[in-house]
DNA sequence: TTGCTCCTCACGTCACGTGAGGTGGC
DNA sequence: TTGCTCCTCACGTCACGTGAGGTGGC
C-alpha cells in the first residue's frame, strides 16, 4: 500500500519525516529540501542515530508556503525576512502593521504579475486563432510569401504573430 | 525634450536602435540586451564605425517579446526553440499546427501559474484581513501568547497565518 | 549480498549583475 | 578636458542540478 505520495516513517521516528518525505510531499527535490534548510528556513527537529534530517509536520508546511512564495516571485531572502519579521517586532502592534504591509506589497506585485500574464495569455490565443487560417495554406512560396498574405494584413494583428509567424531570416 | 525614455538616434544612422535605446525602450539593461544578442534571440542590423550596436525596430518587438516570455517562464533555450520554429518546418500546414501546438501548451501552462499565483494571493489577503484583528491586542507576553489567543483558533486560518504569525521560535 | 534511502562534498548551470579598463563624439 | 554612452573581457551571484563516493536498515 506504500505509494510515492505515501511517507516512508522511519522507524521509531514517531511522526517525523525524512527529507525524502518532505521532498515528495512538497512536490521539490532532496537538493532543494537541504538548501532551504541551509538557508535557515527550515529545521530538522534532530537527526535518525544514522545522521537522516527528521522534519516534523510544520516544517513541511513552512516548507510547502517557502515553494509557493519562490514560484510567485520571491526571493530566498525575502522569505527569510518574512519568516522572521514577526520575532522582530516588540509588540503586536508594530509586528501586525510590519506584516501587513509586507504581504500588501506582496500581494500588489503578484496582482500585477497576474496581470501581465493575463495579457499574454490572451495575446498567444489571438495568435493561435489567428493561426488556423495558415493550416489551409497553398502557398509553394512558404514562409517567404507569409509577408504579403492577406490573412496578416491586418495591421491589428497581436505582436507575437508579427515576431513568430511575420519574420523569417 | 531628450528624456532617459526617448531613443537617442546615433547620428547618422536612420532609425536604429543602440544598445542603450533597446535596454530603455524594454525595460531591461544594456547586459541583458547584449546577452539576448549572443544568444541568438536578437541581432544587430550593423555596428556603427565605432562598434556599437545598431537594431531595427523589428528587433526591438523580437526582444520585447523574449523578454515577456521570460517573465512568464520559459527558458531562453524555448523561447529560441520558438523564434526558429517556423523556419524548420517545411510547409504551412506543418508550421500552423507545431506553432499552435507550442503556443497552447505555452497558454495551459500560464493558466496554471495564473491559477496558482491568484490562490497564494488570496490566501495573504485573508491572513491581512485577520491580522487587523491583532492592531488593537495588548498581549504583554507576545509573541509567544499568540499560541493561546482565540483569534487565531479557527481551525480554518490560511496557512500562511499558520507559518508567518502563529509560529515563533 | 542486493536495493533502497539517506549522507556530505563539490563542481556545473542558467540568466544575468557587476566591476575593470578602454574608446569615441559633443 | 569633461561627461556620456558605448565596448570587451571576466569574475560573481542566485537557486538550485548533478554526479562521486560512502553509510545503514530490510
Amino acid at each position: 500500500m506504500t505509494n510515492s505520495s505515501t511517507p516512508t516513517v522511519a522507524a521509531g521516528c514517531g511522526d517525523l519525516l525524512t527529507t525524502g518525505d518532505m521532498a515528495r510531499l512538497s512536490n521539490s527535490t532532496l537538493r532543494t529540501v537541504r538548501f532551504y534548510e541551509q538557508e535557515g528556513l527550515i529545521e530538522p527537529e534532530r537527526r535518525s542515530h544514522c545522521g537522516h534530517r527528521l522534519f516534523s509536520g510544520r516544517e513541511l508546511m513552512r516548507l510547502q508556503l517557502a515553494l509557493d512564495l519562490r514560484e510567485a516571485g520571491l526571493s530566498v531572502q525575502s522569505i527569510k525576512d518574512l519568516f522572521r519579521l514577526k520575532s522582530g517586532c516588540a509588540c503586536p502592534e508594530e509586528a501586525s502593521h510590519r506584516m501587513s504591509d509586507a504581504l500588501t506589497a506582496q500581494i500588489d506585485t503578484m496582482q500585477q504579475k497576474i496581470a501581465k500574464l493575463r495579457k499574454l495569455r490572451e495575446e498567444l490565443t489571438a495568435m493561435v486563432s489567428v493561426l488556423t487560417e495558415c493550416r489551409t495554406c497553398e502557398e509553394a512560396s512558404f514562409p517567404l510569401s507569409c509577408e504579403k498574405c492577406d490573412v496578416l494584413a491586418n495591421p491589428e494583428l497581436p505582436r507575437a504573430l508579427r515576431v513568430l509567424w511575420h519574420d523569417c531570416e
